[in-house]
DNA sequence: CAAGCAAGTGTACGACGTATGCCTACAGTG
DNA sequence: CACTGTAGGCATACGTCGTACACTTGCTTG
């Protein structure tokens, strides 16, 4: 089997092992999206035949999962912290500048979980559930209560993500125009509040959404935790 | 041309029109999933050739968007009601209906916006940020604030009803099974707490689950609301 | 060295979205 | 009535997709 004068760094020298697939998978979809991301396209990159890829993957679907995973390794894990609500904060910032990272690879981690049960979930999907139960855990939450709070959490921050996402633009200026024209083409009687928020709605800082949005939550379960140590 | 035998209710019979195929697609995705929507066998359900769908929708991703639309066009819209808290809270009950009927779609329904530009949305998608915004407004908020509120309140939402489709299971009593074994297969030394808390995961309840959680936003939104109010 | 296994490849199939050009039916107009 | 324009539909084909299956190659171990 001849593999001299493959192009490209590792391409083609070497073994592969699931790793550097998985890895490959995620610099094309980074680059060019997910729906770039094919057998043939990936082998290409890896200068290797599409169906080798299948001794490292399952099939396409269970590759993505394993991009999932390593988007989710780059979370950092912070030394234990007393207090548990800026840990919430620090987890919910971490996850924000990783998906910001990997915008493409959002929809797959947002939508994986509903067509694979927890069971059969890769470990390291499951890695910021662990982190959040041992944080809440560790500050005196019960495990059932715990997992209330991850789920709320979670919750709001897959949302704030997604949020945040339809607001990357490539070109500012371009965005601005298209949006003002898509207000004015909605019907004046349907829309009248959205048709002249185009100043408000061009205004976006993420981060400080972000920030608002885990206040709103954690006065929120402040307030329940009062509530129901007060009984 | 032939039209007469073709199988099925209205199937090749008469014209198409945009609503009966994305109707169509709809049923479709209902019964087998996205991934069962290809054209040709929307065209097969309607009696028709796949290239006449193109004179309905620009594309199978434009089919979809209009899937979306006629899924939030099941959303209820109420009389108004002086209690906006009531009304948010009423707002998500409808869309966790909704969703809940549509389960397939909302993959869908909750990436779609990442590609599409506000101002190149079709406009029935908008509907339930108008209207939180008609119903803040009217409340007293301004139109920065009603914002805010909408996205946090929908990105909330949204993760929620991400996290309860993930509950949904067609066999409850081997999703229990599932679930102990794929617990039992992680690392104790990775997962402590995550490994034994079957029982607690056991246990979901969508409904209340989102109630809590809405309690929990409007409590911390009161709290914010007290705090720039009393400035 | 031989056997076994992991990694890789050749070939092909069924399926996909959609470009392009043509056909049919119908409505409107002169 | 004939003609034109338009909406709806179809035939053909192309490039691309995921992956089944069988075979080949390379490496490790006894």
């Amino acid at each position: 089997m001849e593999r001299t004068g493959t192009p490209g760094k590792d391409a083609g020298t070497g073994r592969l092992n699931r790793r550097i697939v998985v890895r490959a998978a995620l610099e094309l979809v980074d680059a060019d999206g997910l729906e770039a991301l094919s057998m043939r396209r990936l082998g290409q990159a890896l200068g290797r035949d599409p169906m080798a890829l299948y001794r490292h993957a399952a099939g396409r679907k269970e590759l993505l999962a394993g991009v999932v995973e390593l988007v989710l390794e780059e979370l950092e894990v912070f030394p234990d912290d007393t207090d548990w609500q800026a840990q919430l904060r620090r987890m919910a910032h971490e996850l924000r500048r990783v998906c910001l990272l990997h915008p493409n690879v959002v929809p797959v981690l947002v939508t994986g979980p509903l067509s694979t049960p927890l069971g059969l979930r890769p470990a390291g999907t499951l890695k910021p559930l662990e982190q959040i139960l041992g944080t809440l855990i560790a500050a005196g939450f019960t495990p059932v209560s715990a997992l209330h709070v991850y789920r709320a959490f979670y919750g709001f921050l897959y949302g704030h993500i997604l949020n945040e996402l339809q607001e990357l633009v490539a070109d500012p200026d371009e965005n601005e125009a298209l949006l003002r024209l898509g207000l004015q083409r909605l019907p004046l009687r349907d829309f009248p509040h959205l048709r002249r928020m185009a100043p408000e709605l061009l205004e976006y800082d993420g981060e400080r959404e972000l920030d608002q949005g885990i206040s709103i939550l954690l006065d929120g379960l402040g307030q329940q935790l009062a509530v129901s140590t007060g009984r």
